[in-house]
RNA sequence: GCUACUGUGGCUCAGUUGGUAGAGCAGCUGAUUCGUAAUCAGCAGGUCGCCGGUUCGAGUCCGGCCAGUAGCUCCA
């Protein structure tokens, strides 16, 4: 027998000997850390029987794979702790998931988190008692005969749904068998940190017309510390809360009153404003128009557009004059109208048409979170209309602007182009050339990207731009997409250079996505500190007693002036006390004054996240700020 | 919408086995004028999410509703 073994280093090792199974290749290859093993290149068991000449793999746990093997072994010894103790509940499916796994279990007792200590010291003694843990398989008909008698009807009904003539593969561990693919650890000793986490309820199969089963989450690790580095980015992100922090710094209100309708205070305007401002500022450089189309609608135009009959259920509708209206849900529809105003030549594209929109939609209840998820929000649109051959430069200078704006606030981000799916409108060449010319946008900007193959939208393929925050969370914000679908509707079209009408390309596209959302992302990114140029109050001024009051307004009055966000706090407290507060309050500059500085014509400066302080001449500070305001310098 | 959990003054929370609410911070008033994360004193502020039930009596027990949170589903 002949096995090729390869370590991580890829360094091949030749073994004559009589290795049976992966296992025993490895054991020779000198690797103790393997949890499974890849055999020409498959993911399979340590206890994998080998062939002569099989090439072997070791898998350990820095691998992604490795990882998996070991959460999914994680969900195996839950479910056996289930089942150890409520014997009667059914199990359904037990997969991985970031961080972890999780099982859904149909219990006919209700169960709760106060349970889990009791579940994790049964799945603690599973572990410990390093049960080996065993595959083999069976037939369809003897394995469906088998989970019956198991009375495991959820697991029944996954095997009648594979084919006719499947080998089914189960994995048993002691007196626990279950339905699996695998591969898994070669026993249970070998998890050493894991936490069941959250409860809640999920559909089986993720179908809302079937019975809502428990669902329980936990997380596992290799290592007890990267469990513990976990759960600290955990504490880190609830800190950073942006539903938390935007009560604390007075940013915006979520009232009963308007459920899914954010009340944006003075401060959450600044941000707002501000956004809005650099955004505007942006898209005239970049050639763009800005319009704004009403709110509400008539329903015919809806009717037109499709919505009507598509998304009639997340839409306001109103009465006006006894006719239906709806409130818009997106902006297209007005845009269109705005574009059908005139006839068009071949000569104003590209025509690229920016609206800051304010959209509702009916979200249900249960989907409303913060400002991530709301019931009327801005989007940052923007329609383009352009000539096939067009397409690529615009796409291009879509892209250059995005990654302007991400860079703006610090954000790396990830590209996924979406293709045809099956489901799709217009013709096979249309999408092939817009596909293509997605593609070499893409390329030639050099970007690195992830194909979702038959993903877009039925109307056109599209980009999207997934950001990853400060502490490493993804967020899908950005979007270009080519829509065939509301030029036919609307029937748009210019006169060519050869004299005839043609059907223009148009794409729509959102770099914020929704100014609400991407708020409250910046708001998590930053933890509340906002760069000097977004935070709402930019400079706080500090006198020490009443006597240096004077100068403190003084030197106010110069700083807004010159456009900076400054106030004063004027209260007879102890400085102790207003530097705590406004150190609280997250302003980036605060100004203590004295007599001293009232004297000199200076400012001590207190810099967020900068320990020395250090006294310079107001005009010198204020050419500092003025610039980091103009500039939008992050720190 | 579904499942689980939560809901006490502006904020953060306490409230014992059911006996008609308590603190700190913030606010207001007064005193203090002080050099880098909380000066002192006083005052005011709540029909305990809403509705109903059990009880002599409910913030506390039960039911319904509303809202929030974690997920699920949804986001043409």
């Amino acid at each position: 027998m002949k096995i090729i073994l390869k370590n991580g280093d890829k360094l091949e090792v030749e073994e004559g000997a009589t290795c049976q199974n992966a296992a025993s290749a490895i054991s020779e290859g000198l690797a103790r850390s393997a949890v499974a093993a890849k055999v020409n290149g498959v993911l399979c068991d340590l206890s994998h029987a080998l062939n002569d000449g099989d090439e072997v793999e070791i898998v350990t746990l820095k691998d992604k794979e490795g990882l998996e093997v070991y959460r999914h072994t994680c969900a195996h010894v839950l479910a056996q702790a289930l089942k150890n103790i409520y014997p009667t509940c059914q199990l359904a499916i037990g997969p991985v998931i970031d961080n972890g796994f999780y099982y859904d279990i149909d219990f006919n007792t209700p169960i709760t988190q106060e349970d889990f200590k009791k579940i994790e010291l049964e799945m603690e003694k599973i572990i410990k008692s390093k049960t080996p843990i065993e595959r083999f398989e069976l037939p369809r008909e003897e394995a469906i005969k088998l989970m019956k008698k198991y009375k495991e009807n959820y697991k029944v009904e996954l095997i009648k749904d594979l084919p006719e003539d499947s080998v089914i593969s189960f994995y048993k561990q002691g007196s626990f068998t279950d339905l699996c693919r695998g591969p898994h650890l070669p026993n249970t000793g070998k998890i050493k940190a894991f936490k069941l986490v959250s409860i809640a309820g999920a559909y089986w199969r993720g179908n809302e017309k079937n019975k809502m089963l428990t669902r329980i989450y936990g997380v596992a690790f290799a290592k007890k510390d990267e469990m513990d580095a976990y759960f600290q980015m955990l504490e880190e992100a609830k800190k950073r809360d942006h539903i938390k922090l935007g009560k604390e710094l007075k940013l915006f209100a979520l009232l009963n009153e308007g459920r899914g309708f954010p009340f944006f205070l003075p401060n959450g305007m600044v941000l707002k404003n501000t956004l809005v401002d650099y955004w505007r500022d942006l898209h005239r450089k970049e050639g763009y128009v800005e319009i704004q189309t009403p709110i509400i609608l008539t329903r015919n135009l809806w009717e037109n557009s499709g919505h009507w009959d598509h998304y009639k259920d997340n839409m306001y509708t109103t009465k006006i004059d006894g006719e239906d209206c709806a409130v818009k849900p997106m902006n297209c529809p007005g845009g269109m109208l705005v574009y059908k105003l005139a006839p068009h030549s071949y000569k104003d594209f590209p025509l690229r048409m920016a609206e800051m929109g304010l959209v509702h939609r009916h979200e249900k209840s249960g989907q409303l979170h913060g400002l991530f998820r709301v019931r009327c929000f801005t989007q940052d649109d923007a329609h383009i209309f352009m000539l096939p051959e067009q397409i690529k430069d615009e796409i291009k200078g879509v892209m250059q602007l995005t990654d302007k704006i991400y860079n703006q606030f610090g954000f790396k981000y990830k590209i996924e182009l979406s293709t045809r799916p099956e489901n799709s409108m217009g013709s096979i060449e249309d999408w092939d050339t817009a596909t293509a010319a997605l593609k070499a946008a893409l390329d030639e900007l050099g970007r690195e990207y992830e194909i979702n193959e038959g993903d877009g939208a039925f109307y056109g393929p599209k980009i999207d731009f997934h950001l990853e925050d400060s502490i490493g969370r993804t967020w899908q914000c950005g979007t270009i997409q080519l829509d065939f679908q509301m030029p036919q509707r609307f029937e748009l079209d210019y006169i060519g250079e050869d004299g005839l009408k043609h059907r223009p390309i148009m794409i729509h596209r959102a770099i914020f996505g929704s100014i609400e959302r991407f708020i409250g992302i910046l708001i998590e990114h930053f933890a509340g500190k906002f760069p000097v140029w977004l935070a709402p109050t930019q400079v706080k001024i500090l006198p020490i007693t009443d006597r240096t009051l004077a100068y403190a307004k003084e030197v106010s009055k110069k700083l807004i002036a010159s456009g900076i966000r400054c106030e004063v706090d004027e209260r007879s407290e102890k400085i102790g006390y207003k530097i705590r507060e406004a150190k609280m309050e997250k302003v980036p500059y605060v100004l203590v004054v004295g007599d001293k500085e009232a004297e000199e014509g200076t400012v001590n400066v207190n810099k967020r996240g900068v320990e020395e302080k250090e006294t310079v001449a107001l005009e010198a500070f204020l050419k500092q700020v003025v610039k980091e305001d103009k500039e939008k310098i992050i720190f």
